[in-house]
DNA sequence: CCACGGCCTGATTC
DNA sequence: AGAATCAGGCCGT
């Protein structure tokens, strides 16, 4: 089925720029397990061609335009951008790539699971979760494993994370789910409360600090002010906007998103994602 | 509020 | 070859 789409929209940079780590591609595919179903997406003249399962691909037309942020007006985020000579260029880049309005739970396990690791391992890591402790859907002979909810996470323990090879973010990964599965905190409505106080409750759970925090905020709980710092952004941010000045990540971060307004969180993910492509060293 | 060391682990570098 | 270092940080002191 066609999911015809007339805004900008860049697929590949949109599934494969590090905010989502289950997209696999194959060939001309992209396929992933999103709502609990598997999904098959590939660029066609005139839009997005979707296949899915269990799910009518029509039932999943407006979960997927909302998942890939196709509500967002880019031309407006773009205009409050460009005036910025880094972001002009990344933005030519990668026009189209977009943020996605993930799944709260699984961005926020997600990126529990990413300190101080590689995307390599993340996404091992992740998928090692899932081939454990999720439910296998099938299509076209594909089979993909939905992602644990939290009561599955919880109940396997830190132990068994361990296991998975998740290191000492096991312990997180385990108590944040015990947290989520008991009631105490609940993801979802998080999206309607201002970025100060969900960032507070976010930062609340085990092993959400800052930056992992600021992750969840910008890829799953409409938040686009908001601006996770890691090593790629710091040196971006080193090494074109403070000219060496010393700053704490907490101080980038509030510095950035000041500067960059509204819409700082797709600055910082042009940003990230040029400053990776190209490389440590390339650029000074 | 900031600085620092410790923490799993696997790949890369020296 | 074996030891540091780094990788999309967080926590406790």
């Amino acid at each position: 089925m066609l999911i015809p789409v007339t805004e900008p929209l860049d697929l590949t940079s949109t599934l494969l720029s590090g905010q989502a780590f289950r997209w696999r591609q194959d060939g001309p595919w992209f396929h992933c397990i999103i709502f609990g179903g598997i999904v098959k997406l590939r660029e066609v003249t005139g839009g997005v061609e979707l296949r899915c399962a269990p799910q009518a691909e029509g039932s999943m037309v407006p979960l997927l335009r909302d998942y890939l942020g196709l509500g967002t007006d880019l031309e407006q985020v773009y205009e409050t951008l460009l005036d910025d000579e880094r972001l002009r260029e990344a933005i030519h880049s990668y026009p189209g790539m977009r943020i996605l309005r993930q799944d709260p739970w699984e961005c926020l396990v997600s990126f529990i699971c990413s300190s101080a690791s590689n995307i390599p391992r993340i996404t091992r890591n992740i998928e090692a979760m899932c081939t454990t402790f999720g439910r296998p859907v099938e299509l076209d002979g594909l089979t993909r494993h939905t992602f644990p909810t939290p009561h599955d996470l919880a109940e396997a323990g830190s132990e068994a994370l361990r296991g998975l090879g998740l290191g000492y973010r096991a312990e997180y990964v385990a108590t944040a789910s015990e947290t989520i599965a008991s009631g105490k905190v609940d993801l979802m409505p998080l999206r309607e409360d201002s970025y100060e106080v969900a960032l507070g409750t976010l930062t609340s759970l085990a092993g959400v600090g800052d930056k992992v925090a600021n992750c969840v905020l910008l890829f799953s709980l409409d938040k686009p002010e908001a601006f996770p710092v890691d090593v790629w952004i710091e040196r971006a941010l080193q090494d074109w906007y403070l000219d060496g000045t010393k700053m704490s990540r907490k101080n980038m971060r509030r510095w950035a998103s000041n500067h960059f307004g509204t819409y700082a969180g797709y600055a910082n993910h042009y940003l990230f994602h040029d400053r990776r492509l190209k490389g440590r060293k390339a650029s000074a």
